[in-house]
DNA sequence: CATAATCTGTTGTAATTACAACGGGGATGA
DNA sequence: TCATCCCCGTTGTAATTACAACAGATTATG
């Protein structure tokens, strides 16, 4: 397990710690690292979801399917990325997605009950670790909840405007950078890309905007 | 602040605990409740991200604030609700929103730094207090990665399997009934009422469906 | 029971959005 | 330098959605 120490770093999860602490703590929570062929699965949907799952080489789809057996994908977690915590933190008693090995990867994966419910004084960065857990997940709602500012305004214009602004007040500017491209921000705010474009060069002409790549200045 | 008991006993963040424990607890976490009128701000956005709310009495809405001054309702949180522990949980420095009282209301504030960094064995119920907030904010994440999956789709139709595939798996059925009546759903899946009834009715027609009022049964 | 109020389905029209296709930079690399 | 690829803006058309208005059904209320 040590081998992978480097991409513990880099997990928030163990922010804080040092390598030696992580070890430890890693035998402490009996954590363990197994391997997994391309497609196939690291848990399915309906089983018991008891534990949190942390990539340590590869990626791992997040998927869902629908009761007619669509299947989409929910995100990608890379390599120092966890998944599953939410639902094995909440009360969910089983998971409602599955995840799934995108290429061939090594997944650990942590008890949570071992995490939460143990007593916090068996070793010394125990709370520190549910610190981390407590911060990954609100920080992970932030997130989830602006999104859902954004994605749910009816319009491109009210999306754009929404995004942006968010992204204004997070650079405490009207003149900031986004971390998109003209694509990926219309997957983000769900539109059309041409539609989205079209709508940007408006809003450019009626003198509410500037731009220039992913430079964006509110006026 | 005893007075209160019964609305703490119906608050998630003291769940499992009697109330004398909670009473001992709060005076443990320094907590103050105060009085806001309506319409006045319990918090703005700007302010440094440390406290959590508790609404005691009456009702708060958490409203964001747009670059160009367009004020929109996030969330409305009744009483023995909890707001802000999103961003006083995750590394946020200051609130991106406002909170404000939609009634003459009753509100207590707790210091998040006092329940997640204090030494755990300050006192018995501590750390089921953290396990509490730990779930209670799972919970939300759980469900606001729901809503996005279902409001991210394109078109009605879709938007409308998506929910109700994830109500069939909830309910463990085909059959089930869903808690919003049309203007609600359509409100939550981001759509037009009338649009979406119709589109219902197709997919009834169509005979991968079945509904009548609230009642859903997928085929 | 009668009346009002609300919820729901239906329809037609206007507005918006998605889709496809194309051309102009700008970056990259042989 | 030239060729290639990718990103971005632009346009026109088809499809979808929002909006408004209305009628039947259901529920609430006196």
């Amino acid at each position: 397990m040590d081998e992978y120490l480097p991409v513990f770093r880099e997990c928030t999860l163990f922010a804080g710690m040092n390598e030696s602490d992580i070890s430890s703590m890693l035998k402490c929570l009996g954590a363990r690292a197994s391997s997994f062929e391309k497609n196939s699965f690291v848990f399915m949907a309906g089983d018991p979801a008891a534990s949190m799952g942390v990539v340590l080489s590869g990626g791992v789809h997040v998927v869902q399917e629908d009761f007619w057996g669509n299947r989409s994908i929910v995100t990608h977690v890379p390599r120092g990325g966890i998944f599953g915590e939410a639902f094995a933190c909440a009360e969910e008693t089983v998971y409602p997605v599955s995840a799934v090995a995108s290429e061939r990867s090594t997944v650990m994966r942590v008890d949570c009950g071992r995490i939460i419910k143990t007593c916090t004084t068996a070793c010394g960065f125990h709370s520190r670790l549910i610190r981390n857990l407590l911060t990954t997940i609100a920080g992970k709602n932030v997130m989830l909840t602006q999104h859902l500012e954004h994605v749910t305004r009816h319009g491109t214009r009210e999306k754009l405007m929404a995004y942006l602004s968010s992204q204004a007040r997070a650079a405490g500017s009207g003149s900031f950078v986004i971390p998109f491209n003209r694509q990926e921000l219309a997957d983000y705010i769900s539109a059309d890309r041409s539609a989205m474009s079209n709508e940007l060069c408006k809003m450019r002409d009626e003198g509410i905007l500037r731009f220039r790549k992913n430079h964006f200045e509110l006026l």
